[in-house]
Order: C-alpha cells, then sequence, then structure tokens
RNA sequence: GCUCCGUUCGUAUAAUGGUAGUACGCCUGAUUUUCUCUCAGGAAACAAGAGUUCGAUUCUCUUACGGAGUACCA
C-alpha cells in the first residue's frame, strides 16, 4: 500500500448533515492529520431526485465551524477533482464498459414495473427477499437471458435500461476491515445490484470505487451502513484489476434510547440537537448544536469518543492530542448512544477553561446580542469571570445571568420571606449607609466591612447574606455577593436597596 | 425471512487466562452566605448455557437479545 494517506468524506446533500455524518468526518481529519495525509471531501449527489438546495453548503459550513476544513473538495482546490460527482458523469461510462465487455456486467432493460412486478410475485409465493442475483437473471430481461442479436436491437432502438453487476454464483468475497477483521460473504448471497441507472447516472457503488480509486484514496472511513454492500466494491476492484483502500466501518451512533440509528426524529423526542448547525426550510426547522449554545471543540471532543477510545483514561483532548491519540485500532465495533448529560459535560468544562474574550467574541453574535451592546467590553468581561462556572450552554451567560445586566425582573419571594425578620430592618439601613460610604467599591473591602458589621453587632451571616443576595439578583443561584456589588456598582447596588422595601409587603 | 455486525456498571469506555479501572449521571459528605466549581467517599457491570483449562469476563461453540443491510437512495 501507498504511504501517502488520502482519506475522504463522502455526504450525500439531501439534506442537513447529521451529527453521526460529522463523526464520520473528523474521524477521517484525524487520521489524515495524523498521519500528514490528505483530507478530501467528496459530493455523492449521483441521484438527482434527492437533491436539496443548500444541503451542500451546510456541509462545508459544518465542518469548518468544527475547524475541519477539507484539503480537497469542491471550492477547496485538489487536482483530483471535480469532487462532485454530478460533474464526473462522463468518467464513469469508460468503467462500466469494461466491465460489461469483461462479462462482469450486463444490460437490464426490466421497467420499474416488470421490477414491482416481480417483487410482489416472489412474495405471493412466500419469498420475503426478492433478490435480482443469479437465480433470477435468466429470467430477467437483460443480455444475459437475450440473445447478442436481440440485445443489440433494443440497444439500437434506445430502449431505456439500466447496467447491473454481474455477481459470480461461487466465491467468497473477503476483506479486511481494521475494525471488524475479517468480513466475508458468499457470493451467491449477494444481489446483481445496478451500477448504472436509467438516466446514464452510476449508482453509489459504481461511483464509489471508481472515485476512490481516481482520487487515491488510501483508507475508506464510513458507517456500519455500508458494511454490507463493501462486497460489492470489493468485487467491482477485482473487476477492475485495482487494489482496494483500506476500509474501516465505523460503529453507528444509537438513539438513547439504543432501539435505532439515531435520527433527527430522535432530536425532537429527547429535546436534543442531532445536527451541528440549524437547519431551516420552508416546513422544517431542526435545532443545531451551534445555535443552542455549545462550543464546536467541546463537541468534537465528546463526538470523538462515541465510537473512539484512546485508551486511556484520557476524556478530555485538544485538537492536537486528538491527533497524536488517534488511531483506527482503538475504533470501537459496538454501536454507541448518544448521552446529551455528556456533551453538555464536556460543554461545561470547555466554557469554564475558554478564554473570556473568546466567549465574548462569540455572545456578540448570538440571541441576547443588543442587550450585550448596551456595556462595555470591560463589564462583560468580568462579568463573564463571574459567571463562567455557572454555565452549560454559551447563552446561559446571559440567561442566567441577566441580574448583572439590568436590576432582577422577578425576587425570589418566598426564600425573602423566610429570611427576612423585622427587627433586622435597622440593620439593613445601617449595612446600605456603610456602603454608600465606601470609596474603595471592590468585593474585598466590601466583604470585609459587611461582615465586620455583622460580627460586630452579632448578627448571624444567614439573616443577612440571602436577603442581601435576593435584593440584588433576585435569587438565590449566583456568583459571590461582593463581587456582583463591585461589578454593578454603587449607584445600582442602592437603586437595587429599595427592593428591600417592596418585598416585606407581598 | 435472509445476510452481515455486535453484546463489560443506567450511559460512554479500559484492562486482564487468576472476578473489573476511569468518566458522565445518581447518592452522601466537605467547602461556600447561596447556586456552581472543586475535593473526599458511595451504590452500580462482564447477556445465558456448554466446551477448552488447575482456573474464563477474556479462547471456541450454541442460544438469547440488539443493530445494520436487503431500491434504477446514498
Amino acid at each position: 500500500m501507498s504511504d501517502n494517506i488520502r482519506v475522504r468524506f463522502a455526504p450525500s446533500p439531501t439534506g442537513p448533515l447529521h451529527i453521526g455524518g460529522v463523526r464520520t468526518a473528523l474521524y477521517n481529519y484525524l487520521l489524515a492529520r495524523k498521519m500528514g495525509g490528505t483530507f478530501i471531501l467528496r459530493i455523492e449527489d449521483t441521484d438527482q431526485t434527492r437533491y436539496v438546495a443548500g444541503a451542500e453548503d451546510y456541509i462545508k459550513e459544518a465542518l469548518e465551524w468544527f475547524d475541519i476544513t477539507p484539503d480537497e473538495g469542491p471550492g477547496y482546490g485538489g487536482n483530483h477533482g471535480p469532487y462532485r460527482q454530478s460533474e464526473r458523469k462522463d468518467l464513469y461510462a469508460e468503467y462500466v464498459h469494461k466491465m460489461v465487455e469483461d462479462g462482469n456486467a450486463y444490460y437490464a432493460f426490466d421497467t420499474p414495473e416488470d421490477l414491482t412486478k416481480a417483487r410482489e410475485e416472489a412474495k405471493a409465493n412466500g419469498n420475503h427477499s426478492f433478490k435480482y442475483n443469479w437465480e433470477i437473471r435468466e429470467k430477467m430481461r437483460n443480455s444475459v437471458s437475450l440473445s447478442a442479436k436481440e440485445t443489440k436491437e433494443l440497444l439500437e432502438a434506445n430502449t431505456p435500461y439500466t447496467i447491473r453487476l454481474k455477481i459470480p454464483t461461487e466465491q467468497t468475497i473477503s476483506f479486511n476491515d481494521v475494525v471488524r477483521g475479517e468480513v466475508s460473504f458468499a457470493s451467491y448471497e449477494l444481489d446483481d445490484k445496478v451500477i448504472m441507472k436509467g438516466d446514464g447516472m452510476p449508482t453509489y457503488h459504481l461511483a464509489n470505487i471508481v472515485d476512490d480509486h481516481l482520487m487515491e484514496i488510501s483508507h475508506v472511513i464510513r458507517g456500519e451502513e455500508w458494511l454490507s454492500s463493501t462486497a460489492h466494491h470489493v468485487l467491482m476492484y477485482q473487476f477492475m484489476g485495482w487494489e482496494a483502500p483500506t476500509f474501516a466501518h465505523l460503529p453507528l451512533i444509537l438513539n438513547p434510547a439504543g432501539n435505532g440509528k439515531l435520527s433527527k426524529r430522535h432530536g425532537a423526542k429527547f429535546g436534543f440537537p442531532v445536527f451541528p448547525l440549524e437547519w431551516k426550510q420552508e416546513e422544517e426547522t431542526y435545532r443545531g448544536f451551534r445555535e443552542d449554545g455549545f462550543d464546536a471543540d467541546a463537541v468534537m471532543n465528546f463526538l470523538s469518543l462515541l465510537g473512539w477510545s484512546s485508551g486511556t483514561d484520557q476524556e478530555k483532548f485538544t485538537r492536537e492530542e486528538l491527533i497524536q491519540a488517534f488511531s483506527l485500532d482503538n475504533i470501537v465495533k459496538s454501536g454507541a448512544r448518544f448521552d446529551i448529560d455528556k456533551a453538555n459535560w464536556f460543554n461545561q468544562q470547555y466554557l469554564m477553561e475558554k478564554p473570556g474574550a473568546d466567549i465574548l467574541e462569540i455572545l456578540k453574535g448570538r440571541k441576547n446580542a443588543e442587550q450585550l451592546s448596551q456595556y462595555s467590553d470591560d463589564y462583560l468581561l468580568k462579568m463573564i469571570e463571574l459567571m463562567r462556572e455557572r454555565v452549560i450552554l454559551f447563552d446561559d451567560f446571559v440567561d442566567n445571568g441577566s441580574f448583572l445586566l439590568g436590576s432582577p425582573k422577578e425576587y425570589d419571594e418566598k426564600t425573602f420571606k423566610k429570611k427576612y425578620k423585622n427587627e433586622n430592618a435597622v440593620h439593613f439601613d445601617a449595612i446600605k449607609s456603610l456602603i454608600s460610604e465606601q470609596t474603595d467599591f471592590t468585593a474585598e473591602n466590601l466583604g470585609n466591612q459587611v461582615k465586620n458589621y455583622i460580627k460586630s453587632n452579632e448578627l448571624g451571616f444567614g439573616a443577612i447574606f440571602p436577603i442581601l443576595r435576593i435584593i440584588l439578583s433576585g435569587t438565590m443561584k449566583g456568583p459571590d455577593l461582593f463581587a456582583m456589588m463591585e461589578l454593578i456598582g454603587k449607584e445600582e447596588v442602592l437603586i437595587r436597596w429599595e427592593a428591600i422595601n417592596t418585598l416585606q409587603n407581598v
């Protein structure tokens, strides 16, 4: 095998890129980076009836969000193009015809109606699995069952046809999958797959092997749903006399219940995104990790561990660490369930460590941007430091810290009632005066002053602090009391102090 | 139905021919004025059976269960 590592991510632009697809792309990217190879994006758009506008752009935007931008691909350059299969249409004919000439493929003139009928007949006879294969080949209308003369006439009359692979009757087809070891299929179990459609476009199977060969792909890393058809692909490599790439079939990402592939349906059902970016069409909108407030690096780290492990106890990986640690050998065989709790935890961890300036920049591009624009960067950076250990998602900075961007909208009246004692009214007035006198308005000084007051008046912290917290933030959750005071400033503290009077009367 | 693949705490996973670690989640405690974060501790798993072996979670087989594929879709 060539030691020039070239891998490809080959999605079909039929809709938004699924998070499982992102993981496939990620593993391809990681192997390429680790081995000093090339990461290629190829758009598999041979089915023109399933083309969805915007899907290709979505795919690229998603990869770029994760910063796993392809080295080659449509719009990315590279000298193995074009990288859209629809633009390679003419390339495939040569190879199909070679297979036909060699007797490894044949013309099939069956109409879709003929096939439907054949399937129904088989079903009526109790045969659940109609297969267009060696058993039935002779009974259908194709260049195997028909004479050369008949075939020629049909072709000359422009009769619509497909080209099917002629699977040998008795041959064991086996290949070595990096993840699963040796996998083998008996050829008589395989069907004569269509490799060239009636519209002259190749099917996935043909386009896939031709392009992988022409693009000099060394490793095919794809989802397990392709394992079954790999035998067909291996056979085609044999027919063409080409060396097959190394295969690695990734375990599927399962829904949280574990009974099936994760799908867009599950996102709605379990209440989390299954797509990297939001996808909006006329009638459907799907949530995205980005819009939900996830950090791209956190999601990437989370995804990397869904079906792969470094073999060590390490969980948090920087991109560089991931590249260094990654190996096809450590890919897990069994399907992995999607666990949003773990994703949340990763995000929380990443947000705690992310530079404040980076967070601020992202926040300025999100839903609360306008509210933030009323404050200085200096102020917002301090707010971020106060909130960062208390958030999971980006928007939590503002959603959970709104009291740092204006007076509380509502108050925890229940706790106020429980903690407020009339006999302490005099002390709250005194503490207010004390605070208003301070010129050194730092958390440290304010804390010292108030604590000294409480001690010298033999009061409990529990009688005072909860009340101050509620009038300042409205809630019992939040950052250090005096750090909050320092941030919002003396004037604002004194304004909010008024709540102490209104809350008493609720 | 048929073919292929899989099966370690609830979840993600590690290791090992001599009974199992880590992380998330959960519970308890410490810290904190509170919520977090952090720290300490705890409960929790080798699908079942047979075989090989002194001994199997680890190797083999069978069963069960789960998943994928089974289109002129990818």
